[in-house]
DNA sequence: CCGCAAAGTGGAACGTGTTTCATTTTTGCA
DNA sequence: TGCAAAAATGAAACACGTTCCACTTTGCGG
């Protein structure tokens, strides 16, 4: 679960709200997040849970960031095996998928929270598509993507390309589709795979071509 | 606005009370849509709405529907022009984001809606999308596509190929997700646009080659 | 035409997200 | 060390989704 992450700004307290959220949506969902349970458990009062987050939504968008800042975390350490970019996202993609779908009533609750709307949630959600589409790559290329943010300089890792950049949005685009999908219930693990599979095939063998 | 629907299953009651949300979405977005109000201004009681409709959710998914069918209904009366399947499709998926974006409160409290998770909007959504696969589909052949519910065997309408199903769904995935990145603030129309000509370049010249 | 079951009504009541406020605690700095 | 500003507290208040209930209306088979 990687309960320290690299974030200074995330200080004690919005962490220790954070990780009561996720807890609490663990066990429940969105409903089971009562922010006065929240409160309660992270002992702290209701006006300093509205400093540190707008709404409920912004707390499970912030879990949401949370969460993948840990996941980006695990798997810049262990590059993707497989000999084939169409293998190495397939892999990443089913390992994001077994992750969400571990924690079924948390993943909804988040998934959820991003739909909300809210102008304010913007940034977040802007840093989660981020750190998402840095994933992506790294599985295109079968190595880790430099961050901008951590380690300004580290290993000379290639400038994204406009076509890697392009074809990891629009993966990452279907696959956030396909498990708004699964929230709602019109798929279930073996039809997520089957639709990231077929998807995949569509577009990395025409990016093959292109290049 | 299409204020009949051939559905006769959506009786007075029913209808009143969509068309009461739609009008309040339209105006303030999802908060506006007060069940009191909409009660209040559809003529029936709490309890009337609530036999109906299982939460503010599913009334606006409904009203997703009937919009999507009232659009469809619209669409299919004039085929999209364009020499290329490209052209199309872009022409389409245009014009789809020019309604959503005419009435953004609507259009972002529907989006909200449709990621609430409930497992008792399922058949709704599945619907909407059914509608939304038969749309493109149509755009990719520059021809209507006979729907199964209504008119079973008017024009001998080709089948709907596994490739054509596949190359749809795709490309409502990618709109659905920049949608709701638009919701999220994180797009306006011009970058909405423009990420969907990259997509559907990407997609569709890998499904001209592959013909 | 009767009578009953289903649907509708009006409104109260409840839970929870959000706001507010008077008071207390913490913090940064002269 | 002392003090003003910022942050936190605890609790009450409010709004709105949702549920409940006692009563009335509607529709329909006998």
């Amino acid at each position: 679960m990687a309960t320290q992450t690299s974030d200074p700004l995330l200080e004690e307290r919005a962490r220790r709200i954070i990780e009561t959220t996720i807890e609490l949506a663990e066990k429940g969902g969105f409903e089971a997040v009562r922010l006065r349970d929240v409160a309660a458990h992270a002992g702290v009062a209701m006006g300093t849970l509205y400093r540190r987050f707008r709404s409920k939504e912004d707390l499970l968008v912030a879990a949401l960031e949370f969460e993948t800042r840990a996941l980006e975390e695990r798997v810049n350490e262990r590059p993707l095996e497989g000999a084939h970019a169409t293998e190495r996202v397939l892999a990443y993609f089913g390992m994001q998928t077994r992750g969400m779908l571990r924690r079924p009533n948390l993943s909804r609750a988040m998934l959820r929270a991003t739909a909300a709307g809210e102008p304010a949630l913007a940034q977040k959600l802007g840093l989660f598509h981020e750190m998402m589409g840095r994933m992506t790559v790294a599985a295109l290329r079968g190595a880790p993507v430099a961050r901008p943010d951590v380690e300004p300089n580290d290993p000379p890792a290639a400038e994204i390309s406009e076509h890697e950049k392009l074809v990891a949005t629009v993966l990452n685009q279907i696959w956030f589709a396909v498990m708004l999908s699964w929230a709602g219930g019109l798929e279930d693990q073996a039809s997520i795979n089957e639709r990231m599979r077929a998807a995949t095939g569509l577009i990395l063998d025409a990016a093959e071509r292109d290049s």
